[in-house]
DNA sequence: GTCTATATCGTGATAGAC
DNA sequence: GTCTATCACGATATAGAC
């Protein structure tokens, strides 16, 4: 009954590949066809696997938007609210330290913000919830910005070029110690 | 010597009518074919007058740019740095906030960040000005990491439409608590 | 100097043979 | 599952009318 290799081979690699090329001449600059080629088949295959390519770049994108799912309900969980920010927090640090190339290959890329706005599997905007968890219950306009600018920022400085050369512990470090200045959590003390 | 119309002016109709139907379809999502028919002329002739489309997207996007670039070179004129980081967050936050659907556009466009990177007229990269002046000579890595989530977080959160209902002086007064608070700079009152 | 007509070529996408 | 057409459309280019 070894049912022998899994169809999902091909698709499995083609994945990687396309994040491959992607992080190498972004995803607007990345065919079809390039894609076909360093896979050694032909456009139509890709096809098979995938309808559009825009269902390539988001099943790029799943995995980190998975995990991003998961965090919020995991945040979510908490009764004080310190605790759902700070797990949030440090989540969405992490999530972003990890998967650097994804975030600032995706956050100029059109089609995957289309995506995240409707989010993942079909449920309305979580990124409402993540927005939800940081500003608080029924929050002013000033929590909801503040909220805005730390995920934005922490997104964007986190998968910008400029910081590229940080090793992981010290960007999650200092994102995550920006973040709690930001959102008004208290200081940690770090070793 | 009434010199009559500018030949410019098509081109500045044009740019105009760009700017409106990237606002509406998005750039990727506007083609010259789109830009020709709206003008009432055809698509060669919107060749003649910018050599790519990538020419128009900086164009249209080029008086932004312009006033990040002045505003920079006048912020840098202060003696005191806290003066310059006040010049430089009042400003840049009043510029994000006038052009928004702008920042909204372009934020997600992938060319419009090479055109910010290489920067205006030629100089290299007014990007790393930018983050100078807000984490000041020799910065250590904290300082450079709040300079980038204070930019990049009141740029994104500008932009956004989760907060387009807000007026321009609510956004702008929100926006520039938030950056000083992250840059350390002391509260305003406001009236 | 401004535009039209027209052609080229790459790209995303589909239909159908093997 | 993969390939061979084959499609429409986009960006880009050139030749030439006015």
């Amino acid at each position: 009954m070894t049912t022998a290799v899994p169809a999902e081979d091909t698709r499995t690699r083609l994945l990687g590949t396309a994040l491959r090329l992607f992080a190498e001449h972004g995803v607007e600059g990345t065919s079809l066809q390039m894609i076909a080629d360093a896979l050694g088949v032909t456009k139509a295959a890709v096809y098979y696997h995938f309808k559009t390519k825009a269902e390539i770049t988001e099943s790029v994108a799943e995995p980190g938007i998975r995990e991003l799912d998961l965090l919020v309900v995991e945040a979510a969980r908490h009764r004080r609210r310190g605790a759902q920010v700070d797990h949030l927090l440090d989540g969405f640090v992490d999530l972003v330290v990890r998967h650097r190339v994804l975030v600032a290959l995706f956050s100029s890329d059109p089609g995957i913000n289309r995506a995240i706005a409707k989010s993942a599997h079909g449920m309305e905007g979580f990124k409402d919830a993540l927005i939800g968890i940081l500003a608080g219950p029924e929050p002013d306009v000033t929590a909801r910005v503040t909220a805005m600018v730390a995920l934005t920022g922490v997104a964007m400085a986190g998968g910008s070029p400029d910081l590229a050369e940080l090793d992981d512990e010290t960007l999650r470090h200092e994102l995550i110690d920006v973040g709690r200045r930001l959102l008004g959590r208290p200081r940690r003390h770090h070793d």
